[in-house]
DNA sequence: ATCAAAAAATGATGTAGATCAAGGAAATTG
DNA sequence: CAATTTCCTTGATCTACATCATTTTTTGAT
């Protein structure tokens, strides 16, 4: 057909490298950077799609790739002893993960596990570091992106310790309800994941909801009406210093710094 | 060299000025950083001496220096509406705080107090991300210990909710006597601070002591003595994806993505 | 539409640690 | 040295959630 048939394994792999190289460029963390340090950071790349509730990242490796999640969602998880676990983080596209642990080149503190499926982009650990080494741009765009994951779990430290499991919920909704403008909002997620999301049991959640419709909140499925957001909002209490704010968030990747 | 008398104010400035960039070049953060940018991040740094339990920095408000923290002890912490607030970082000598909010130049998401009388050295924040800008270098030790701080609170988080209290103060007694060696330990630190560090009140350190005793472990005052370390570490189980490996802290700054 | 299976809601109970309240030990001060 | 204050310990409750158990609802398959 076409001039520009794919003929055989090389040009296939030719292809696919473009396409990796394109969705790079593409991110926040490489925004600016050149085309040479591109190159080298995607040489042995990879996509990766996975289903939901499937381990991607075992606590205790070393790290062979920093992880970007494209779609869908992926906690990171800590174990204990027994059969105890920890959420650390929840993250949502576009954003990093065990980032720390491939810049320090050492073992992962958490485990990742996918929440709903996802599509991930994975970057050979060593290329990031050398790419690193040799490029000041991308390094700022990079210590953008750690100091923002930094201040990210310190909102949720803060969100967790501070506020009851309500409160949390009531907060998530009506940050919501900001970012649609509309007074029902639909739940991007299922409420087993927004249970993981704000820190507590599906009961709770439910107990949550139920202790909200006393403030005007009425659920079906997953749609939620907030009859008068400005009830919840007393009730809750929502902290730009803690929920955060949807605009800062449009602006994150690396602008600041780079400027 | 040899007859540098101070004669008059501006050589006095002169010397403090001398003694701010040589405690810069010894600090993890400036290795192997160029005399030109330590001398445009020193423009304007202060020395600052407190007592114990003062607010060094607000919540909410733009930052103006990195702290760095030479002597004693500092927390961060985050408050809530009411009266709640929670400890979400125990920083001792030589490290750095607020340094993700002078990065992004975004409010602070937490305060922070002396938790013991403390000596710290603040730069300017504009100076600090000016130098980056320019300095790749610096750069890179700045996001190895951004890179460190986010890890050294993942394990906060692991220790805080993956452990219960006495498990917790176990841990920290026994990470305590690997350090020195000792069967016998002498607590750096008041109960009081303890208790802030290991994330509970001082009455729930006093029942974790309590519940230790079962397990050989018996105190007088700031002296702990631990019979059999064994038999702690079998009850609470250290981890060094949780707690610190003292080895590991001592090659701590930077010097992993600068080799 | 019918049935099976998963998800969600509700109820009953358990638990770790905070909070409140008091007594005792140690350190600081005159 | 006594006196006062601060710190530590111990005891008695309280609370927010987790956990376990059961019912109800929703979903998905045939």
């Amino acid at each position: 057909m076409g001039s520009a048939r794919i003929r055989d394994t090389a040009d296939l792999r030719f292809v696919m490298r473009q396409v990796k190289i394109d969705q790079l460029a593409s991110l926040g963390l490489f925004a600016g950077v050149s085309r040479v340090t591109l190159d080298a950071v995607a040489e042995g790349a990879l996509i990766r799609s996975c289903p939901a509730g499937v381990q991607i990242v075992e606590q205790g490796a070393t790290p062979e790739f920093l992880n970007v999640l494209l779609h869908g969602c992926v906690e990171t998880v800590g174990k204990g002893p027994d059969r105890r676990e920890t959420v650390v983080q929840i993250l949502d596209p576009v954003d990093y993960f065990v980032l720390a642990a491939v810049l320090t080149d050492a073992p992962h503190l958490v485990g990742a596990r996918t929440v709903e499926p996802a599509q991930l982009l994975l970057i050979p650990a060593q290329n990031l570091r050398d790419a690193a080494a040799g490029d000041h741009r991308l390094t700022l765009n990079i210590l953008s992106a750690q100091a923002l994951q930094f201040r990210t779990m310190v909102r949720r430290i803060k969100n967790l310790t501070l506020r009851g499991a309500t409160q949390r919920l009531g907060c998530y909704l009506v940050a919501l309800r900001d970012e649609t403008g509309s007074a029902t909002v639909t739940l991007p997620v299922s409420k087993r994941s927004l249970a993981a999301r704000l820190g507590m049991t599906p009961e709770s959640v439910s107990r949550a909801f139920a202790a909200l419709r006393e403030h005007g909140v009425s659920v079906s499925g997953r749609t939620v009406k907030l009859r008068d957001p400005e009830l919840v909002r007393a009730e809750c209490g929502p902290d730009p210093l803690i929920d955060r704010d949807f605009r800062e968030s449009a602006l994150a990747d690396g602008e600041r710094l780079s400027a």
